[in-house]
DNA sequence: GTGAGATTGTTGCGTGTGCAACAGTTGCAG
DNA sequence: CTGCAACTGTTGCACACGCAACAATCTCAC
């Protein structure tokens, strides 16, 4: 609740902190409601994300996991212990590459991540139906482009070429 | 809107989803940027926003940081014990409630703050300068929508009355 | 006034995650 | 072919955080 209404400061650094905290207040508040959500699968945020990367596209690599996630590859290993031991997913070592290993949804994987994605697009549904549909096109676009220029501003620092 | 139908799956299920990635994967970018900036100051996230917080009201209970930065009370304990240890800031017994404590900047902690302010926005409108002012406007616009909406759902699951 | 319940801050414990170091493997320059 | 750099996944370590239990204090109904 720190900003209450839009504030008329025109200056740049005062809209972007603005944009700032808008952006961190609301990820909190996704990400508790998440939790909330998927703790009735036993599963993390996390997880269920992993789940989910593995349901679109099966028998990736550890580490492609960790980049689409956003994460160390510690956290990988980690989290694929944890679901293999429940029986969730299978490693399977990659037949081209000795190094690698592919990872893979068990049937019982596949069934528990049917049901915690239908309760978590329920729950993001409730949570974004106050705004009508026009608006939410409208901050898919929006969105898509910040998400596009915050990318470019990393590129740039990370290779300053 | 209905008669001219958008080409990507238009059940609000997948647009809520799509916008929660969104936000998800922003959320990542800006947090990371942030550690860079801050670390210069020695400062994670958590203490620099504790700190911004004080700049704007001296004298909070420790509580009321809490529940503003949405986190645990012993969160906040912990932060001050560090930041108090620095010289950062200061735990003075609240006069009119034995129980609470108020937290106020030492001219250390305020010093610091202001370089980590100006350094990060610096950094902040270096990240957004790719959208125009317009669209900036906008955006903020909208995410205090959402938030306010994802305020009113949080309300409604927590207190269903 | 008194006692029960709420509130404030602290501490112990469990957990999730990043970083750095490591072994095993691959690939490429020479 | 050789040797060295890069890559893949794992582990140890450190740290940040939430939850639950706790003592001290306040509040309010009676």
């Amino acid at each position: 609740m720190s900003f209450n209404r839009p504030q008329l400061d025109p200056t740049p650094s005062a809209l972007a902190q603005h944009q700032y905290r808008l952006l961190h207040d609301i990820y909190i508040q996704l990400d508790a409601a998440d939790r909330a959500v998927l703790s009735q699968f036993d599963l993390t945020p996390s997880q269920y994300t992993l789940l989910a990367l593995l349901n679109r596209d099966e028998g990736q690599r550890l580490i492609t996991l960790a980049d689409r996630l956003l994460v160390a590859r510690s956290t990988v290993t980690r989290l694929i212990d944890q679901m293999e031991q429940r029986g969730l997913v299978q490693r399977v070592d990659d037949p081209e590459d000795r190094r690698a290993q592919r990872v893979i949804l068990t049937l019982v994987g596949d069934n528990l991540l049917r049901q915690a994605l239908a309760a978590h697009q329920e729950s993001l549904s409730q949570r974004f139906d106050q705004l009508d549909e026009t608006e939410q096109n409208h901050i898919v676009t929006i969105l898509t482009t910040m998400r596009d220029s915050l990318q470019v501003y990393v590129d740039r620092v990370k290779n300053p070429a």
